[in-house]
DNA sequence: CATCTGGAACAAACG
DNA sequence: TGCGTTTGTTCCAGA
């Protein structure tokens, strides 16, 4: 199959589909040719001609997972209404014309892939049934998640079970090994992978249907929903998710015996193996980041359409799985596409050849990807282009019809309306993989849980989606590789109902007026699916190793009349969901002050956790190409610190005759890749000295991403327009944001919230939405206790437990964990307002963090947008390039340190 | 007894 | 190819 050309390819994938299963008829006749035809994988195409999604029995199957991977769904088109989107589904496919096969729609309509091929398979005998009802299209969950019905098999491994009767060729283990073929295996072995693939796919496909109820998940909760609640926007049927889970089909597989865990598929992929970095940070983790990022999908709103207007929009918002089905890895190397594309879903791996589409597949990699197929995003935007695509974001404005897909970038704030993260989550939540138990409902720092509050709007009850996003630098969209988990209990007092959405499964709570329109997120865990799942979904382009960050992403659909709805999204700041980085990775929390003189010598005290007793703390000034320009380890005072607080000294900067403030940042390492995320600390000169204060210093530059406010939270909502926070990285700040993204939130609202930024650390307290914060965050709620893991062999930690500081008051705001986020490039952006770009944030990036440039970054407010506009722009693609890099690289390399080392 | 956790063993990837 | 390291996943055990 190496050999083959993608064209081979797909054939060969059609013939295993079409023997293994029924496949064949239906894409194969098509077999796409277009855009669609590619992204619809071959589901799709057979899909195409039919019946909508639902109804046919046949389509069921289910793509493989959603879309997810690349997710992007086709921008929404403009709807007649000025002002106004129509959401695309995402990955949706159009069906357009193409093909015969597809033919029946003739126009186009968008499928879902999901639906497509498999239907008529039906694996399993019961499964069939299953599939069809099942609405569930979690696609992308792994397919364990769902516990499948029982008879299915499931997902790939499972093997004998789901998949047997369908395509598994290899049973049990197939996976893996199969992959193999990418190498260049034999074609059979091709074959077999992809029947795996595909019989995988069928497998969750099937066991999600089998799923009889929607989700696997017991929903308990009765979905919370108002009459205008806007979900019924997505699907059919008000409550129902009906459409999407019928849709959709996620797979669930079903748990998945466990089976010897399979290597991450991609195991082949190696990560860094792409040379760039790009794939290799976790962050950005998949395709490179550029490349994909170009062809990301272009958020740009105008698009042209695609679709029809007479297709639904709910279906499509449904349909988006399909979309996924993009074969996104295809996109990957090329090398690596031809193989890919085996999936059974996606016929695509040859996709090279999409009409249009083509990005994808063949797409040379900095193409654009694959939505393309009906999307309208053709146009790759160029790398540049890119950036500020996102940053721009999406009106917040839909119609009804037509609610947003997940992936599209959405303002937090519009008009009076603004949805703000008036907790954080803890920085660091050890998601739970399905062979596991539950590891709990996200945490917040301060204690209790997340709250999430809608502001200006109390009407009437609305239902707030939550959805686990990414956290690396480019858009916000699902994370592949980990879902929410709707938790359940006792000591769970949120009511919540599990939805799947595209694939993605997304957790409905309800807005109450009474409650001031506020949620306390009590209810949501973390699921981890296995890397080597999800990796081989046709369309999954992102990589799951170290990809371990995620964003708790809500959302809320505010009716506005005349058939239209605002959407405002937010995220929280950076979760870290793997064990072994939350236990290693430092996290700088807080610090005081963040600027003193260049003659340093002041006391700073840090505020975090993970810190050791021979944690080094190291200042760095990169130059505005990014590169390191000073680097200077701190000294510590051992005495004064313990494994939460960090006392040191302020090393003399390199040039003390610095005429005008000093944009630096420092770090602590733990050793060898294990560093925080970097923060912001300005050396001013001595003429500015008076004032080395800590807060005070930085606000009177505002370009240092030392947020204005005060150190702590400052959440008040009287905010300084352009907070931006010192912490992290200035580079990453924009991205970030977790709030976020709140692009135009500052400059253009008065707001009535407070800058979209203050995040972090916040700990505002729901209801009063005031932020309570005004205290400072306690610097971290962490006590200060020994180290846990006594790196000295049992003697204890050689810091005095009893010590901590009491944090300066002026503790700067704490990045919760350093989120990664690095790109510099904003996560979503406002329509509207133009998006603040640079509002940035501080994103704390995580590890890699530092490599953003961060000379821009540094200056953080929004005001002009700056920094993002700035920065991003002036960079050079190859910066950008040579940025992510770092962040795969692993972390930040900060010049010096360890890192290398 | 089930859930939630914290730790760690194991083994695949990486480099 | 071999080897040490890193990271993902599965298990175990205690609360």
């Amino acid at each position: 199959m190496g050999a083959a050309s993608c064209e081979d390819e797909e054939l060969e994938f059609k013939l295993v589909f079409g023997e293994e299963k029924e496949a064949p008829p239906l894409g194969a006749g098509g077999a796409g040719e277009e855009l669609d035809s590619e992204d619809a994988p071959p589901c799709c195409r057979l899909a195409l001609g039919e019946p909508p999604p639902y109804g046919a029995a046949p389509i069921g199957i289910p793509r493989p997972p959603p879309p997810r991977p690349g997710m992007h769904s086709p921008p929404p088109r403009p709807a007649p209404s000025p002002g106004t989107w129509e959401s695309q589904p995402a990955r949706s496919v159009r069906l357009g014309g193409p093909g015969g096969s597809s033919g029946g729609a003739g126009g186009s309509r968008v499928l879902e892939c999901p639906s497509i091929r498999i239907t008529s398979i039906s694996p399993t005998p019961d499964p069939p049934a299953a599939l069809e009802d099942n609405p569930d299209p979690w696609g992308e969950g792994s397919p364990r998640d769902y516990p499948p019905p029982e008879g299915f098999g499931g997902y790939r491994e499972a093997g004998g079970q789901g998949g047997g009767p369908f395509f598994s060729p290899s049973p049990g283990s197939s996976s893996l090994s199969s992959w193999s073929f990418f190498s260049d295996a034999s074609d059979e072995a091709a074959l077999y992978a992809a029947c795996d693939e595909v019989e995988s796919e069928l497998n969750e496909a099937a066991s999600r249907f089998g799923l009889g109820s929607p989700l696997p998940s017991p929903r308990a909760s009765p979905r919370p929903w108002t009459p205008d609640d806007p979900w019924s926007l997505y699907g059919p049927s008000p409550g129902g998710r009906g459409p999407e889970d019928s849709w959709l089909l996620l797979s669930a597989p079903g748990p998945t015996p466990a089976s010897p865990r399979p290597a991450s598929p991609c195991g082949k992929r190696r990560y860094s193996s792409s040379g760039t970095p790009s794939s290799a940070s976790p962050a950005l983790s998949r395709r490179g980041s550029l490349g994909e990022e170009g062809p990301e999908p272009p958020p740009p709103p105008p698009l042209p359409l695609v679709r029809d207007p007479g297709s639904p929009g709910p279906f499509d918002y449904v349909g988006a799985p399909s979309a996924e089905s993009i074969p996104q890895k295809t996109r990957r190397t090329s090398s690596e596409q031809a193989v890919a594309l085996p999936r059974s879903e996606e016929p695509a791996p040859c996709n090279g050849k999409l009409p249009s589409g083509a990005e994808e597949a063949g797409a040379p990699p900095g193409g654009p990807r694959k939505e393309a197929a009906g999307m309208d995003y053709l146009a790759v935007p160029s790398p540049l282009a890119w950036s500020k695509a996102r940053i721009g974001g999406h009106s917040p404005i839909f119609r009804t019809s037509a609610l947003p897909p997940l992936d599209w970038p959405l303002p937090s704030q519009y008009e009076q309306l603004e949805l703000r993260i008036e907790v954080q989550p803890r920085a660091h939540h050890r998601a739970h993989y399905e062979t596991e138990g539950s590891r709990g409902a996200v945490k917040a720092a301060p204690g209790g849980h997340p709250v999430v509050k809608l502001l200006g709007y109390s009407e009437k009850p609305l239902t707030l989606q939550m959805f686990i996003g990414t956290a690396d630098e480019r858009n916000l969209r699902p994370h592949a590789f980990y879902q929410v988990h709707r938790i359940t209990g006792k000591m769970v007092a949120t009511a919540s109902y599990e939805a799947v959405v595209s694939g993605t499964k997304v957790l409905e709570m309800t807005l109450l007026p009474e409650n001031n329109m506020a949620a306390n997120i009590d209810c949501a865990g973390i699921l981890k699916l296995r890397n080597s799942d999800i990796e081989l979904r046709k369309g999954e382009t992102d990589i799951g190793r170290k990809n371990t960050r995620v964003r708790l992403v809500f959302r809320v659909h505010v009716p506005q009349g005349s058939g239209k709805v605002v959407s405002v999204q937010t995220a929280s700041v950076p979760i870290e969901c793997s064990q072994r980085s939350a236990q290693e990775l430092p996290q700088v929390e807080a610090y005081s002050p963040s600027a003193c003189s260049v003659r340093g010598g002041e006391e700073l005290v840090l505020t975090g956790s993970n810190f050791l007793p021979d944690s080094k703390v190291v200042f760095i000034e990169r130059g505005p190409d990014g590169k390191l320009q000073w680097e200077e380890e701190a000294t510590v005072n051992r005495l004064q610190s313990n494994e939460v607080t960090l006392t040191l000294t302020v090393p003399e900067y390199s040039n003390k005759r610095v005429s005008r403030p000093v944009q630096a940042y420092f770090y602590v390492s733990n050793g060898r890749r294990k560093r925080s995320p970097t923060q912001s600390f300005k050396f001013l000169p001595v003429i500015f000295k008076e004032e080395p204060l800590p807060d005070a210093s930085l606000r009177g530059f505002p370009s240092a991403s030392g947020p204005p406010f005060g150190s702590d939270m400052d959440f008040s909502p009287p905010r300084p327009p352009y907070p931006s926070y010192p912490h992290e990285d200035p580079a990453y700040e924009t991205p970030y944001l977790s709030e976020g993204f709140s692009y135009g939130t500052p400059p253009l609202y008065p707001q009535t919230g407070p800058p979209p930024s203050y995040r972090p650390g916040l700990r505002m307290f729901p209801e009063t939405g005031g932020a309570t914060g005004c205290a400072r965050p306690p610097p971290v709620s962490l006590l200060p206790r020994p180290f846990p893991s006594d790196p000295y062999g049992g003697r204890g930690s050689p810091f005095p437990l009893g010590l901590q500081f009491p944090p300066p008051s002026p503790f700067r705001p704490p990045l919760p964990s350093s989120p990664p986020l690095e790109g510099p490039f904003p996560p979503q952006g406002s329509v509207h307002p133009p998006p603040a770009e640079g509002y940035s944030e501080v994103g704390p990036s995580y590890g890699p963090g530092e490599g953003a440039p961060e000379q821009e970054k540094s200056r953080g407010g929004y005001g002009s947008g700056f920094r993002d506009s700035v920065p991003i722009q002036g960079i050079t693609l190859e910066e950008v390039s040579e940025i992510i890099g770092r962040d795969l690289s692993g972390f930040p390399a900060p010049p010096g340190e360890e890192p290398p080392a």
